[in-house]
DNA sequence: GGAAAATAGGTGTATATACTCCTATCTACC
DNA sequence: GGTAGATAGGAGTATATACACCTATTTTCC
């Protein structure tokens, strides 16, 4: 046995040390569990809105910008607590579908989103659809920890 | 005005009808809301973690995989209720760090991920990091309403 | 009126996610 | 003992996400 390999030992016993319960706590992980959630959920409401041709995300999006009318990316961004990247890239998809148009606002460094008639016909078909999804989690979960569930994850995001 | 443009406008009423209070609703969408609460946080952890040179969600699969020990792609997919697609290049990942070691198991169909020492030393220096920001958000929940919300979470993920 | 600061937005790069379809191996059954 | 079905896993493709850094335009302030 060489002397680098008592060393080694005694940098894992450290180690092992410093982990602590850190297996038995993990599964607790604030984070790790609402990613898991949003990974279940989204499964759901993705298959329910496959016959739309939409995703939740774009559902979303979409949804918001007919909300505000003509928006530009960085309030849309802000409403959707999205990164300003990430929406653009998004949007570079949907505008591909014409289901956006993005046209150059009187503020030249500003880019206003606008829903198109196509845009505005696939949200009219994925919005019973959505319907639907909502309503059986509400029922499934209960109403109260529905609501309760919704008001926790705004307190989450403000944090 | 041509022919068109009366059928047009019909079509248009028809998908105003049809979107109903779609505008309204939308931000109350349990999808949406679940996956901008993984967004925020999800920032939040990272910005924290990032010393470790972990993601949170790199944290996550190190700390399931050291629970269970060796274990394959399919049972560790099932415990972080991840598509094991998904969990496959996650793995790719971690294991280019060579914070995991992927091996064929026994069964040749099996592949069976072990924690190197490189990812117990890693899991340990990210562990003190995560175990504040765990306890920061806590607090600012407030504890009951942190149990609450995992509580529900899982219900989420049940459906 | 011109330069510095602020603002709006995009690109490069990297990780995370999952669906469809594919191969390899194992098990069951005849 | 050999084949059909079951099981484990990966590859191709596509969307979602965000950080660091860049450009273009506008505003501010001297």
């Amino acid at each position: 046995m060489n002397r680098g390999a008592g060393v080694m030992k005694k940098v894992r016993d450290a180690v092992e040390q410093q982990m602590g319960k850190c297996a038995e706590e993990a599964p607790l992980c604030a984070c790790f569990n609402i990613r898991k959630a949003a990974r279940a959920i989204t499964q759901l409401y993705d298959d329910v809105l496959r016959p739309s041709g939409l995703r939740v995300t774009q559902f979303s999006i979409l949804a918001v910008a007919r909300r505000l009318g003509p928006v530009t990316v960085t309030r849309l961004a802000e409403e959707t607590v999205t990164d300003r990247t990430t929406l653009t890239r998004n949007l570079t998809l949907l505008a591909q579908q014409r289901l956006v148009r993005v046209t150059p606002g009187q503020d030249r460094r500003e880019r206003e989103v606008t829903l198109t008639d196509r845009g505005r016909a696939a949200l009219a078909q994925a919005y019973p659809l959505w319907k639907d999804v909502q309503a059986q989690v509400a029922k499934s979960l209960g109403p109260d920890r529905f609501r309760r569930l919704l008001s926790d994850l705004r307190a989450t995001v403000a944090l």
